[in-house]
RNA sequence: GUGGUUGUAGCUCAAUUGGUAGAGCGUCGGACUGUGGAUCCGAAUGUUGCGGGUUCAAGCCCCGCCAGCCACCCCA
């Protein structure tokens, strides 16, 4: 038997759910202004390596890069960051106007040991606010980001903000860090001695090193006065609008292209991979893709971690699959079965017996798809023209012509 | 990539000291020849994750692989 691979889904009788979560994201995304992008679920290996950061461990070990036929290397995207921002500098889209809102949902792709809300084909759902470096496009985001999820009806999920700072203060920090760390490189965990020279940022959120990192010097204290005003003002305007956040100094993004805003939403009750949003500013990836520089804020949100995160609090919608499931009595009024669901399928959802059923299985059927209701087709129905229509949640039955049975169906 | 753990029917699980695989649910059919969700009766279904080894005999023991889950790691 031929197996899925390793760390993808089929999504079979789940794919209403998906639906539904999607359509409520793409309609708070676009009253807020933001209209759809897709680009290629495949790239130049080189748009990640510069976009996302050649030191990271996504483009280290976790990016799934193969040679096409004409030798290019091509990557299958692992964000959707990078490839937006290609597209933004590739059409030039700034001589449309600043700034420039973009939303995508699709397939992301990472080479990881998949568990439990972390798989190797995934789906983010994001956006990207280009053009603007003040904070209200900072808060923006985050808004779009809580009422999305308030949208599909969340509830327990936590905003944490941080800055990073910038290209001027930020060497300054990583200094202190370094300092603060020397003399305990020897007790760190193995992955942290080597996160030490590559990324030091990262020796923060460590899980076996917490204890040290609590006592590590404090980016807010070594931002800028530029950096500083900027975070100020973002918190002042979240505390203005309501929107409960925490200030934590261990979130520190894997992606290179942050700067300054870094923010995540977490919902404790997945676990270890209870990220479900993560995001923040990155002022200068238009510029690293070759543009000029066009600071941006977006985030990316976890589909299949918020669909687990939905079931946990039992919130997804229950699924009618059919209004009217329409019986034939004998075989004589299959034919006449068929022409009526053609006719009423383009007003409502219906289902016939594909399989020669007799009457008692057809309704069974009817039943177990959870059809509204059923019409009956017999030989009295089909000459008098007056069908047999039984409403299934109490089993009250008339006699009504096609035209009543569409009114009855569609008005309850 | 590292460590741990699990893998038996579509699903949940059972199978004594190794003795040749079973139950519930579900599916299909019948009781009810033009009426569902209840009840009763009946039926079908497994290369016991895959491959090898030990043994007269392996679902059970041993080795390898694969996959799921948990943690690390990573991050959404």
């Amino acid at each position: 038997m031929i197996k899925r691979i390793k760390g993808t889904n089929d999504i079979i009788e789940n794919a209403y759910i998906w639906e539904w979560v999607e359509n409520k994201f793409r309609n708070v995304a676009e009253h807020f202004g933001f209209s759809e992008i897709r680009t290629p679920i495949f790239e130049a290996t080189e748009l990640f390596d510069r976009g996302v950061g050649k030191e990271t461990d996504i483009v280290q070990k976790e990016m799934y890069t193969f040679e096409d036929k004409g030798g290019r290397s091509v990557t299958l995207r692992p964000e959707g960051t990078a490839p937006v921002m290609r597209a933004f500098v590739e059409y030039n889209l700034a001589s449309k106007g600043l700034p420039q809102k973009f939303f995508y949902i699709g397939p992301m792709f990472r080479y990881e040991r998949p568990q439990a809300g972390r798989l190797r084909q995934f789906h983010q759902y994001g956006i990207e606010l280009i053009g603007s470096s003040l904070p209200i496009a900072d808060v923006y985001t985050i808004l779009v980001a809580i009422e999305s999820l308030k949208a599909i009806g969340l509830e327990n999920f936590k905003l944490k903000i941080n800055s990073t700072g910038c290209e001027k203060c930020r060497p300054s920090y990583k200094e202190a860090l370094k300092e603060y760390y020397k003399p305990l490189l020897d007790e760190l965990c193995s992955d942290c001695k080597t996160r030490y020279n590559r990324n030091i940022l990262r020796l923060l959120d460590c899980k076996r090193d917490a204890e040290y990192a609590k006592s590590a010097p404090n980016i807010l204290d070594y931002l800028c006065d530029d950096c500083k005003v900027h975070f100020e003002e973002l918190k002042s305007l979240l505390d203005k609008l309501n929107v409960e956040y925490e200030v934590d100094p261990s979130i520190v993004r894997g992606l290179d292209y942050y700067t300054r805003t870094v923010f995540e939403i977490k919902y404790p009750l997945l676990g270890a991979q209870d990220a479900i949003i993560g995001g923040g500013r990155y002022d200068n990836l238009v510029e690293e893709l070759g543009g000029t520089s066009t600071p941006s804020v977006g985030f990316a949100a976890g589909m299949e971690r918020i669909i687990l995160a939905l079931k946990t609090e039992e919130k997804i919608p229950s699924f009618q699959d059919v209004d009217l499931y329409i019986v034939a009595v004998g075989d004589d009024q299959r034919a006449d079965v068929l022409k009526i669901a053609k006719e009423l399928s383009k007003v409502l959802r219906v289902d016939v017996d594909l399989m020669g059923r007799k009457v008692k299985s057809q309704f069974k059927n009817a039943s177990k798809g959870n059809a509204r209701y059923v019409l009956v087709v017999g030989e009295d129905e089909v000459r008098s023209g007056l069908y047999t229509l039984k409403r299934m949640s109490d089993g009250t039955q008339m006699r009504l012509p096609i035209d009543e049975v569409v009114k009855t169906v569609k008005d309850s």
